[in-house]
DNA sequence: ACGACATCCAAGGAATACTTATGGCATGAC
DNA sequence: GTCATGCCATAAGTATTCCTTGGATGTCGT
């Protein structure tokens, strides 16, 4: 009454209308024949009306048992097709993945971990947008991202929206970025003291980014002079290979790009930014989403440190 | 896995869906919260993968709950598409009785059902096959009518086929039609005694039919002597105003045609016919089978005797 | 006439569905 | 900060539905 006839019961009638007989079904259930004559009689009691005829050999429906018979059909056929789609976003012949990433990464290892998907998997459609991790965060609540590269620096804690999961990767080390003609740019790839650049100019970005700068110098005596804003690598080296200041930069940056006239070096006691993969909580139950964490997991293997994460314990 | 999805679950997906959260497709049907709850999870169990994200205010659809939706939607038309087909059958806005009866009804009483049925229902799609009670009965057999309107004359037992139920809607009386130049022709419409006619040439047709004159003769004390053949009672009614003989026929036979030519004389002690409605067993249960025999019934009752039914007692 | 087959009915046991009870988590008001 | 509200999950118990068992009837074919 409320909702239509019970779809249970309209499917064991099809298997009545395609067996011709109610034992017939029976057989084809795997069930006892009273079982199979019951739910048919369920079905006539709710549709008030007889749906098949009772014959010796069998059963013949109907008026209305056709008229059933066609719903049953398409109901059966819709089910099938629920099974099938829902089978082939398992087994990621289809299926989309929306990813978020900051620049960087955006530059380096998530194109190489989507083209690996794509060869794994090539029915998955897989999208990237770049955006910075708080953005990325603020994506995949809205739902407009399933899955974010984000990065934290050593003590600050990613305020993430409450339903989304962190997992560490692995760690990008900060490296010192200086002019070519920089005192402290002598060749041989030399560590560097942080303590030999207090008095440079720097370039730091926003205000998560500067963080980390400024927590390093804090912890080698000095506050550093910050002379010039950007978040952008590119920016950054441009500014520095002028001799318009110093900077440290991650390496995943550096991967994508390097100024010819910048110098980098290894700062000892700096500690790495962490990059972690984000995404609500549900979404590593969804096939391609899971591909997808595998694959940026395969490629950041070789390039970033394992970073505390259990599943490399 | 044998099949598509569970429909039920399906369906309670649906409601999820459609509030937008568990709770409120629970109240939405009138459950608990955790049963609803309950049946998602074994959805998604069987998914494989997740349906839905669950967020702070309620769920929203992953890639796969939407498409599940899809197919969700489409099985609860079909669902009401076939409640509301049955309904069109119940209420009669639909539906097909083919009929089947013999010639003197489907010339009379039956064209009267037809029409009155048509009247109460207008939607209904009413179907006459004319045919003699044997060949009526094949054809219920066959599943090619639903209802047919039968007789046997007085001691006749019929041989329906299994499955078939008869049930007495009336009497109709065997009139004696005699040339109206014949002896026994006289005005008044007086009663004849069949012994004055032993002497006479008979016309009779079919077995089932001549039985019935044989029958009464015999009780009569003569053994009639039959000259000429034919069910038809225009035919039988041609050669009997041509003097070529005498005959008994049913009273729905001269009322749907008398000729010119002939006295039509009542036989006291001449048992009537017994007219039956036949159908198989079940199709009693649909509504515009139960109509019709309504109509049948309704259109018959002022014209014949009622013969022993048990619903006008 | 008997066995094979298809049906229905009635009653008991088993699987499933729903409820109750409880806890976690996020949001918004005081 | 604390409390109240609303959403969801889990666990255990009850209830209902479902399917089986064990009859009996009726028709067909041997």
């Amino acid at each position: 009454m409320t909702h239509g006839m019970d779809p249970h019961r309209l499917l064991v009638f099809r298997e009545i209308a395609h067996a011709g007989s109610i034992a017939g079904a029976a057989r084809a259930l795997g069930w006892t024949q009273p079982a199979v004559s019951q739910h048919l009689r369920h079905l006539e009691r709710r549709a008030g009306m007889a749906l098949v005829l009772r014959l010796p050999r069998g059963v013949r429906l109907t008026e209305a048992g056709r008229l059933l018979l066609g719903h049953a059909d398409a109901v059966a056929a819709r089910l099938q097709a629920a099974a099938d789609d829902l089978d082939a976003l398992a087994q990621l012949r289809e299926g989309t993945v929306r990813l978020a990433a900051f620049p960087s990464a955006s530059a380096t290892v998530v194109p190489a971990a989507m083209d690996l998907l794509l060869r794994r998997h090539p029915g998955v459609d897989v999208r990237l947008r770049e955006a910075e991790p708080p953005e990325a965060s603020d994506l995949l609540a809205a739902g407009e991202a399933d899955l974010a590269v984000t990065f934290a620096h050593a003590g600050q804690e990613p305020d993430d929206h409450p339903g989304l999961v962190r997992t560490p990767v692995g760690e990008d080390p900060l490296l010192l970025v200086l002019p070519r003609s920089h005192p402290q740019a002598v060749p041989g790839d030399r560590p560097v003291d942080l303590r030999s650049l207090a008095a440079d100019g720097w370039i730091a970005g926003c205000e998560r980014c500067a963080a980390g700068l400024r927590r390093a110098c804090e912890e080698a005596g000095f506050v550093p002079d910050v002379r010039h804003g950007t978040d952008d690598y590119v920016v950054t080296q441009a500014l520095i290979a002028r001799g318009l200041g110093v900077g440290l930069l991650p390496r995943l940056a550096l991967d994508a790009f390097t100024a010819p006239g910048v110098a980098v070096r290894p700062v000892p006691g700096l500690r790495p930014r962490t990059l972690y993969l984000t995404h609500p909580r549900e979404t590593d139950q969804i096939p391609a989403v899971r591909a997808a964490v595998q694959a940026l997991r395969d490629v950041l293997a070789p390039r970033v440190r394992a970073a505390g994460d259990p599943d490399h314990g």
